[in-house]
DNA sequence: ATATTAGTAAACCGTATGGTTAACTATAAT
DNA sequence: ATTATAGTTAACCATACGGTTTACTAATAT
């Protein structure tokens, strides 16, 4: 019954936290190292990099090395299928936010 | 730096997990109890009710009781913003999409 | 009145998460 | 050759997650 997407499941488990959201958003700005990622965060660079970790498993984050230093890039495909699977339930929201359903809603009280 | 959004972190949470995406599935398709949300699935009931609460607590979900049962429905409206939080890199993955860019991303291997 | 059904609560368990510190490797700069 | 920089690895810690079983309450049906 359950319809197994891990790559769903890592997705959405890496946009749960607001560092690695922060780190995206960062991101998205344009490519960066580690550290230059890591500077805005108050924590350590090995937690940073663990964050970094969850993101590239869930092929968020491609990295490449480049001398001592490391190349992060934005991979954007999977926030695509992450969008595309909330937006199911477009109609249900669209639908919900008229004043009807909102009185059903509050009949839930 | 790190904008805190709890209710998007919740969101994103509870949408990590293919039982609860399955359940949320289930709503769409109308309102339910509880026995019934856990039927198609493999688990004890209070393993299913654990679910529900993380459901709930993100406000994917309202419970109403009624007599012995209890009657859940989806709300969606955190999707709503899930979704919009997400389409802020739509111009990104739309980029990434072109051949320029696979190429780019290619030379990250 | 009793038995069944629907749901809840509590205690427990193994594993994952999110952080730390300390010690290390590899590259670059002086 | 030495030092500094960028990143990595390992060990550890507290808490959360996803499940279990067992025992319970509350409502309904017979």
């Amino acid at each position: 019954m359950v319809n197994y997407n891990r790559r769903l499941d890592a997705t959405f488990a890496a946009l749960a936290d607001p560092t690695r959201r922060a780190i995206l958003m960062a991101l998205m700005r344009g490519q960066s190292t580690v550290s230059e990622l890591a500077r805005p965060h108050r924590m350590s660079l090995p937690a940073v990099m663990k964050h970094l970790g969850v993101l590239q498993r869930a092929g968020l984050v491609s990295q490449k090395k480049i001398g001592r230093s490391r190349r992060c890039r934005l991979v954007a495909r999977p926030l695509k299928n992450a969008e595309a699977w909330i937006s199911q339930y477009r109609a249900f929201w669209e639908k919900q936010f008229d004043s009807l359903d909102r009185y059903l809603t509050e009949s839930d009280k």
